[in-house]
DNA sequence: GGAGATACTGGTCATTTTGACTAAAATCTA
DNA sequence: TAGATTTTAGTCAAAATGACCAGTATCTCC
């Protein structure tokens, strides 16, 4: 694990619970709302923002929202002393949304968004021209159980020794 | 793919983009970034944050701020006839983060997070222990090669006929 | 146990932003 | 082309912002 990751503290996971509700609120309705000063969530909000332990905004858009409501995971297996090449090829696919590996057979898990079946393919071809890239396997999503959240963990911890 | 899904117009798509750089910009600095008018780009943060197109908020925590640094798959198979039972115990573990029906033959993919491989243990055996569920295969993320990101695909949108 | 660093409070200030409204112009669409 | 929807550009009072500050509380490490 990257150690050197910012740990969210009790504060920070406050706050951050509180903008889930309502993401707009000003800081003052925020502060007074937490029992804190002003000052303290307004620097609490700006570390935040610096801290890297958060996504970009963007991360938020929903890929149906862009007309991409097909989603699928492909496993690529490769050229193990190509796998730089392959990630940076991989990073060129704007229709390449994620992209993980896991322990076991599979090199990388490729997580993708295409408008149609037919998009999907032609993307999962694109995929398979990457640099090292040997082979590849697609797996559609038939129904996105649980939407991607971290709320319950968020809560779980605020309920813990602080 | 849910068609009723609001779907993102280039106006939108440049709003967003525009707060990926600075997600705490004014709006009337935004406004008038993008020549639109103050109202317009306020109506339109209004319209986008009903329009159930984005993610909650926290959904951009990165599991390691909140110390799950380990992430894995976990792959269940299970008692089709029991799948909403074992979706709603699926829902109340905090380290399930994600979980989608791929086509093929898992019946759930599920996304979790941990504190070290010991945790991860246990939560994969929480998990077994969901009602329906019939067997289960943790594949742990070495090493996150892509985070999760639209940001190419909203870049790949704008360039296309508006 | 204490010194130093760090974080929080509660307060002020001038400047900007907000949300809620207009009416008119522009655009889309059936 | 007529009607509906958006966008523009403007106003207003109320509120929020960012930048301060000094004093206090808390942490941390020697």
């Amino acid at each position: 694990m990257n150690s050197d990751t910012y740990q969210l503290d009790e504060t920070d996971r406050r706050i951050l619970l509180a903008l889930d509700a309502d993401p707009r609120v000003p800081i003052m309705m925020l502060a007074q709302q937490l029992g804190l000063a002003r000052g303290t969530v307004q620097s609490r909000l700006e570390r935040l923002a610096n801290s890297g332990a958060l996504r970009p905004n963007t991360a938020r858009i929903l890929p149906a929202a862009m007309g991409r409501g097909v989603s699928a995971f492909v496993s690529a297996e490769l050229d193990q002393a190509r796998l730089n090449e392959a990630i940076a090829g991989l990073r060129q696919i704007p229709e390449v949304l994620e992209c993980v590996a896991p322990a076991g057979d599979t090199d990388l898990l490729i997580r993708v968004a295409a408008t149609d079946p037919d998009d999907l393919y032609r993307v999962s071809e694109e995929i398979r021209l990457c640099p090292g890239i040997t082979r590849t396997s697609t797996s559609m999503i038939l129904r996105d159980v649980i939407p991607f959240r971290t709320t319950e963990l968020l809560k779980k911890l605020s309920g813990e020794k602080h």
